[in-house]
DNA sequence: ATCATTGCAAAAGATTTGCAAGGTC
DNA sequence: GACCTTGCAAATCTTTTGCAATGAT
């Protein structure tokens, strides 16, 4: 899924997958078939999902490729810190989407079809800094949200959540 | 507890309890011991809270001023939509502040102390709308975190969280 | 062979709900 | 008296954890 408007692209040297090794190898931890279907399933797509969305794109239990909640978890854990994911919250969920190669940014929120349009704002990033340093806080990052009714839903009042976020 | 500096104020024609005795009246609803000792809590101070913090503050089962948890969150949602109270969602809990009669304003969220610091700036208004209008999104509110380690924590890099945040 | 990792089952934490009893208008 | 609210208990939802079995190095 392509994002809704152009974001300025971030040079990267390694896949994603080639990272996450790096980042096992660093730490003892080992390679596992789960940890590689689940980053083969995030990277299929671009889009924003949850812990729920990830089980549903895997196979069921039984089949190839199953993994089980719990490790969907933990690995969703350890892709945020190894630096794949960023992990935000939404009307109580975690929400995850990808990191590495992919520029800060920050989303408005339509709270009609419950869809997340980016975008990016040098401003923004002035001002926060800026509000940081009169406080003398050491920013490590931030989380904005806008929330509201996007163009699609303005114009289809009655329409229901877009299809590609039923997945 | 009064704010970390301070902020435009608003002007308000009534108290948080009267605004509320006219949103239950507009309602058919009914102005109950429980609403009243909730409100009274929540407007003894003007710290951020969470329902348990809330619990915390009052009497216990038995005595007098005693409100059962599930009144607890359903009173919170009514002061919500009563616009008495703002809501946003902290490390996965949601976080209550004083709206009526408080002005719009975002947080700097220390993570070593937990403590959340208040700030207003008219820039941020200006680019969210902005953004907002790019893409012919109708805004309906914003919610914007900066996380970091606050001034006090930086000058004691081993203290713990602050006293007034344990309560 | 060692020791990290998985899946299961169960726990945990936060919040919500059905419902009978009680309180407010 | 009508009917909104409350408190209890239990359910829900999401996420986490203990632990024995399994798998990667």
């Amino acid at each position: 899924m392509k994002p809704e408007f152009t974001l300025k692209s971030v040079e990267v040297s390694l896949t994603p997958q080639r990272r996450f090794e790096e980042y096992l190898q660093s730490r003892g931890m080992r390679n596992t078939q789960q940890r590689r279907y689940l980053l083969d399933a995030i990277y299929a797509s671009h889009d924003h999902f949850d812990a729920d969305m990830l089980i549903d794109q895997l196979p069921s239990k039984g089949e190839k490729g199953y993994v089980s909640r719990p490790t969907i978890y933990r690995s969703l854990i350890e892709f945020v810190d190894a630096g794949l994911l960023r992990r935000f919250e939404l009307d109580g969920r975690a929400v995850y989407e990808h990191d590495y190669g992919y520029p800060q940014h920050d989303h408005l929120h339509c709270t009609r079809c419950d869809t997340l349009f980016e975008f990016q704002s040098e401003e923004l990033f002035a001002i926060r800094n800026q509000v940081a340093q009169d406080q003398n806080f050491r920013v490590s990052g931030h989380r904005l949200i806008i929330s509201g009714i996007c163009e699609r839903c303005n114009r289809a009042p009655r329409r229901q959540r877009r299809k590609q976020d039923l997945i």
